[in-house]
DNA sequence: TCACTCATGTAAGTTGTTACATGATTCC
DNA sequence: GGAATCATGTAACAACTTACATGAGTGA
């Protein structure tokens, strides 16, 4: 039990709406799949798995006789979302779940995501920080050759990325900010 | 054989500058690990890996008595990674391979890296109208409900890392223009 | 001498990928 | 009747993570 992410955005599609382990993966390509990618392969294991757990469970239809699954998500697993989200995730994956986090807080209500998402902020910021450090101290000749102009297009990407994530954070921010968890 | 591209990273990092695991595994979180992270285990498996296939050697020093093993790129390394630089690759992973390849070239020369950056580009392009796409139908109402707000705002990311890659890949354009690999 | 960094590795367990395998339903 | 899509799964392999294990050199 430790990374768990998958299962956690599993829990959060599932309550958006019921769905057979086929309708995920392919959902998955889109709504929450922005930034996920998984297998139908791994789907199907992680659905399994969370009904063992109790997290979720099947109403099997034989419609004529086609086996079709549709699960929904059951009190254990929503408690289970609620506890995951409402643990930080400091990780180099913290962003991602950030996300899934927030689709979760849409979907069950208020879960105090402020305080992890400033910590992100400040995360980003300090790296940003580095990169900017790097960048004055290697390429702020105003003549670079043309490797070095390579190369610093690669930490661009880096200072582009921290600033762009910094930029969204700003924005969602007041969409979290006075609305702690209650429950 | 099929990503490579742990191995091809190291590759770059080696011929930048010959260096031991451990100093790679360092390295990895700075220079060319603004996107890559590597732990220690994968970094001396994935050496011991190309050293058998005759990528690279690594001249033992017992200074003393501790062990240390500074690896080099032999000939074999370098036809092989110009021979994956310039094989492109689409898939989901190719804009880090492509950031890797960026810096392939800087210190091995021209590897003819303009096609694959515009694919990525019209990819980057084709994706980002698809969120478009759905921000149209399922955001464009002047008063959306909270839950609906927050996932916009995941929408968001989505559509701000598109546009912040697009952004990024027309300023590198110019630096590989008629850069054709002449080798 | 004690803590920290340098340095290399093994082992076990978990995840993720690729290939294989099957069969019903729907639409042309 | 045939192709595409819906639907679920197994098996083998490859990759990655976490924990364990060791030991020399450096500086306070």
């Amino acid at each position: 039990m430790r990374g768990m992410s998958i299962q956690h955005a599993l829990l959060v599609s599932l309550l958006e709406k019921p769905s057979t382990g086929y309708a995920l993966a392919r959902r998955f390509d889109r709504s929450i799949g922005y930034f996920w990618q998984a297998s139908h392969q791994q789907i199907y294991r992680e659905l399994g798995r969370m009904a063992e757990s109790g997290w979720i469970a099947a109403e099997q239809e034989n419609g004529g006789k086609r086996l079709r699954k549709v699960y929904h998500v059951l009190q254990a697993g929503r408690d289970e979302l609620v506890r995951w989200a409402q643990s930080p995730d400091d990780s180099d994956k913290g962003d991602q779940s950030l996300l899934v986090k927030l689709r979760a807080d849409a979907v069950i209500g208020p879960l105090g995501l402020e305080d992890e998402l400033r910590r992100s902020i400040e995360r980003h910021q300090a790296q940003l920080e580095i990169y900017r450090g790097i960048e004055r101290r290697d390429f702020s000749s105003p003549d670079l050759s043309h490797a070095q102009e390579l190369q610093y297009a690669v930490l661009r990407r880096g200072i582009m990325l921290e600033e762009n994530w910094l930029e969204w954070a700003q924005q969602v921010l007041p969409l979290l900010r006075s609305r702690k968890a209650t429950a």
